[in-house]
DNA sequence: TTGCCGATGTGATGAAAATCACAACGCCTT
DNA sequence: AAGGCGTTGTGATTTTCATCACATCGGCAA
């Protein structure tokens, strides 16, 4: 079966090739068998709104194939990137456990692969096996801890140039551990956003940039960033 | 029985008088006899350290009385408030749940009484009752929710002033629902500690506040903000 | 009382970065 | 090829705030 966006459904979880290395998706069969029952599978095209801020919790939703890209925005416009959560991640949970309206806005920046649970489906599921309530426990532990990194990385780092190192550095982590001494990041984003995700102006990211590229810390090939001095830029995040 | 610091200590969590209104007490009766079987009751005088950032989790600290000072710091000696958690809170909990290192600093600020749980007989309590379980999940759930707002914050305002104006509100909301036209904020923390919670320094801080004294907008009492224009501080918080 | 010390008030100065204003580029559509 | 549009590059100007440097205040202890 294909999607109208190109894409290979996955039909069920239980064959699902992804699911040894994510973190929700490794539940016992039997828990993976009832958590089949009560999912909706659906294939959003990019830019498709999975949830808004504000919102009554409706559910959970868990990707499967495709990343997302997780905001939150002021009244005045001003918009700020908390972040892009990837293949395996449940979204919308803290919400639809606690009961309180999603804290965050959800919008697909690729063709995703995504399952939606009720709300209602969903806290049955949990009450029901402690394994996959404690699993949902570590889940929001996880979630908590990112953020926590997250405002750290904001409220402790007065410098724009060193917000932009620790997240170069943060993404360049993530590509691969294959990464030898030129790592690559391939940047998915555009300045603006970069811009909201470190809290800064979308001119500054481009300047910053520049003066990396200038300082030979970092080269462009494409849409690719590579990372030639990644002491430096170690320097640059710790530092200052 | 009296600790070393003037307070009754509150022997059991089945007779505690504060059972009713708090997030993680409220538990039916065989779980808090379970739970009361595994905790260590300790008083606490102000500035002691329950745990540090980095730490591996040792186990999770519930606040019967008093509050504690929640932070995260950087190499260069940087510090930043994350927020000052009150009775009836859980602290410690996402990583003891997930094994993750402790991702902040608690401090008492107060003389306290806290329930210690070793990580172990934690993890095998949760996992005895789903119930437990699930309040834990909650519990998390709320905690991912403060810290949202936290980083909407940080990260939307970039004024000073909007941050603290933000701040103030929040204190006053906190402070009994019975604030009238003229909600009063008892001041806690000194102004050093302020510029940390909202990431600037001590001198904007202690400036900020004069100024909104000097538009009326506050008047102080001895360490007692009174906010005499509730609408005027709103201005500042929501738009600018 | 005196002296000390941490907390607070306030001016002067400089650095970082927001903002404004455009130019240049790449890419897609027509 | 031409035009349009979103993205990126860059200079000039202005705002905000951190920082330094003191003065002052208030409590506490000797």
């Amino acid at each position: 079966m294909t999607s109208p966006y190109g894409m290979e459904i996955v039909e069920s979880c239980l064959t699902c090739k992804f699911r040894a290395d994510r973190v929700f998706c490794d539940l016992p069969p039997s828990a993976l068998q009832a958590f089949e029952e009560i999912k909706y599978t659906t294939a959003y095209p990019e830019g498709a709104v999975l949830f808004v801020e504000h919102q009554a919790p409706r559910g959970i939703f868990l990707i499967c194939r495709g990343s997302v890209k997780m905001s939150v925005s002021a009244p005045n416009g001003k918009t700020m990137i908390v972040k892009i959560a990837e293949a395996g991640e449940v979204l919308g949970l803290s919400a639809t456990v606690s009961g309180k309206p999603y804290e965050v806005t959800a919008e697909t920046i690729d063709p995703c692969q995504i399952n939606f649970v009720k709300r209602e489906d969903f806290l049955r599921f949990l009450k029901n096996d402690v394994n996959v309530c404690f699993k949902v426990a570590e889940h929001l532990s996880e979630k908590y801890h990112t953020v926590c990194k997250e405002i750290r990385c904001l409220g402790l780092s007065h410098s724009a140039a060193e917000k932009l190192a620790k997240l170069l550095l943060e993404w360049s982590s993530k590509n691969g551990e294959s990464s030898k001494n030129e790592p690559r990041v391939k940047l998915r984003l555009t300045h603006e956003e970069i811009a909201q995700m470190i809290g800064t102006s979308r001119e500054t990211v481009t300047r910053l940039l520049a003066d990396l590229k200038k300082h030979q810390i970092l080269n462009t090939r494409g849409s690719t960033l590579v990372i030639r001095n990644q002491a430096a830029l170690r320097e640059l995040a710790e530092n200052n």
